[in-house]
RNA sequence: GUGGCCGUAGCUCAACUGGUUAGAGCGUCUGGCUGUGGCCCAGAAGGCUGCGGGUUCAAGUCCCGUCGGUCACCCCA
């Protein structure tokens, strides 16, 4: 073969491609039911947004970004994720200047250099949104409540299941707290730390328990220190319950559940399949207080989550077959390439069209025989034949394709109308 | 980044322990039916067996490398 896809990266053709456009138009029309606006965003953004968002100590940052020099010497990447563009865009278009809250949602592709497998690939799209300036635990609960309506909507219902944590705040008897003991920690066991770890650990030690080769063990230490939450992150993360509880949604408490991002504070979920292969989470998000001021922004409390498209369309895929898609209403079939015949085959076609009607034919130079195939392979409901005889005398045929030999004559000046009126009926 | 499995026609797969000209089904096109689909029958087109090297008289088959796919670990959506 000449040319493929480069690795991890895929085409998406129909009728996946349209699965994963009918789950976007579900997620538009619950998300403007909330109150979200759309946000566009750039693909390619500088190093530096994401070095200062999602972490320098992070995977993502680490050894996942697609990178690039522009002329100009800049480093760019192409963007992994999508809270840093659009925490970004808040920032540089001042729209927490329009007052009240700021809730945007996004569609596109992110791109991370990981090993592809089930669910997971190089490029993949996200439906995202982000809530600027609603720091009480009820924003986490509408932010939960949206994304469990998305996935309601788009057949999941019961599909699914949701996974809390408590991450804490910058508060200095809380995430910091428990990050100087896990510190400590690590400085007792420093001798069975891998080199790159021992750099870590001083910078982000909570990064350390990532590490490919320690991370592991080091969760099966006992004497790891766990987070304990400081009041205010306590009484917040029991309101988020408590309203959960209140809206009937299920979920579990996880306290092994950290994302892989530095931004993250209080409010962490994860929405998982029951039955997808191992990438099982399918949409995962939480709260972020303390980012927008990090990148030089006003104090301000966001909260927000994405879904991967491809991994919940696999989902949706085991939960339910495609329903067939439907044929083209119409087949327009010429007997010879004559120029009358082709032209009044193009008309036709072109009036259908412009009805909204899908018309398809006009396969010049095969036979009538091949042209009928063809209707029958795209599932026609109709099919209409000019032929040199019946041109003559202004007429053509008509052919209902669910009945066999079925041919009816009609006038040239008719066959639209009739042909509208035949539609109508079947429907 | 690590590991397992796998790369033969558009698709799904054959080809005994290496051994003539790499096959079949489905699909496509054409014809049977000079102007009528689905079913049937016949024919045709379609392959540098992923790529590169090695072993051998001989490689789709064995070995090495590489690229790609796939699944898992890890991580994440």
């Amino acid at each position: 073969m000449a040319f493929q896809s480069v690795k991890g990266f895929k085409d998406i053709l129909p009728p996946e491609s349209e699965a994963m456009t009918s789950l976007e138009l579900a997620a538009r029309d619950v998300l403007r039911a909330f109150g979200y606006r759309e946000i566009r965003i750039p693909t390619l953004e500088t190093r530096e947004l994401f070095v200062k968002s999602v972490g320098e100590t992070t995977d993502i940052v680490e050894k996942e970004m697609f990178q690039l020099e522009d002329a100009g010497g800049r480093h760019l990447v192409l963007r992994p994720e999508g809270t840093a563009g659009v925490v970004r865009a808040y920032l540089e278009h001042s729209l927490s200047q329009q007052g009240g809250r700021t809730k945007l949602f996004y569609i596109g592709s992110m791109f991370r250099a990981e090993r592809p497998q089930k669910g997971r690939f190089r490029e993949f799209e996200q439906i995202g949104l982000e809530c600027f300036g609603n720091g009480h635990a009820a924003g986490d609960v509408e932010a939960i409540l949206a994304l469990s309506y998305v996935l309601d909507r788009a057949g999941l219902k019961g599909a699914y299941s949701i996974k809390l944590n408590n991450l804490g705040d910058e508060k200095p008897e809380c995430r910091p707290a428990y990050r100087a003991s896990l510190l400590a920690f690590f400085e007792t066991v420093k001798d069975e730390l891998c080199e790159h770890c021992r750099s870590r650990m001083a910078r982000n030690p909570l990064r350390v328990l990532d590490c490919k080769g320690d991370g592991p063990k080091l969760k099966a230490n006992p004497a790891l220190p766990t987070l304990v939450p400081c009041g205010d992150c306590r009484t917040h993360f029991d309101t988020v319950k408590a309203l959960l509880e209140n809206e009937s949604v299920a979920y579990e408490l996880d306290g092994s559940l950290v994302r892989g991002l530095d931004y993250y504070t209080r409010t962490v979920f994860e929405f998982r399949s029951t039955d997808v292969g191992a990438q099982d989470a399918i949409a995962g998000g939480g709260r972020y207080d303390g980012l927008v001021k990090a990148m030089g922004g006003p104090e301000t409390p966001a909260v927000g989550w994405a879904i991967g498209v491809e991994r919940t369309r696999l989902a949706i895929a085991a939960k339910a077959h495609a329903e067939a898609p439907r044929g083209v209403d119409v087949y327009v079939a010429a007997q010879s390439d004559a120029a009358g015949l082709v032209g009044l085959a193009m008309g036709l076609l072109q009036s259908l069209r412009r009805q909204g009607r899908s018309a398809e034919g006009a396969l010049f130079g095969h036979s009538l025989k091949a042209q009928l195939r063809e209707a029958d392979r795209l599932g026609a409901r109709l099919a209409v034949i000019f032929g040199q005889e019946e041109f003559a005398g202004r007429t053509c045929l008509l052919k209902d394709m669910r009945v066999k030999d079925s041919q009816e004559v009609v006038a040239i000046a008719d066959v639209l109308e009739k042909l509208n009126r035949t539609l109508g009926a079947m429907s």
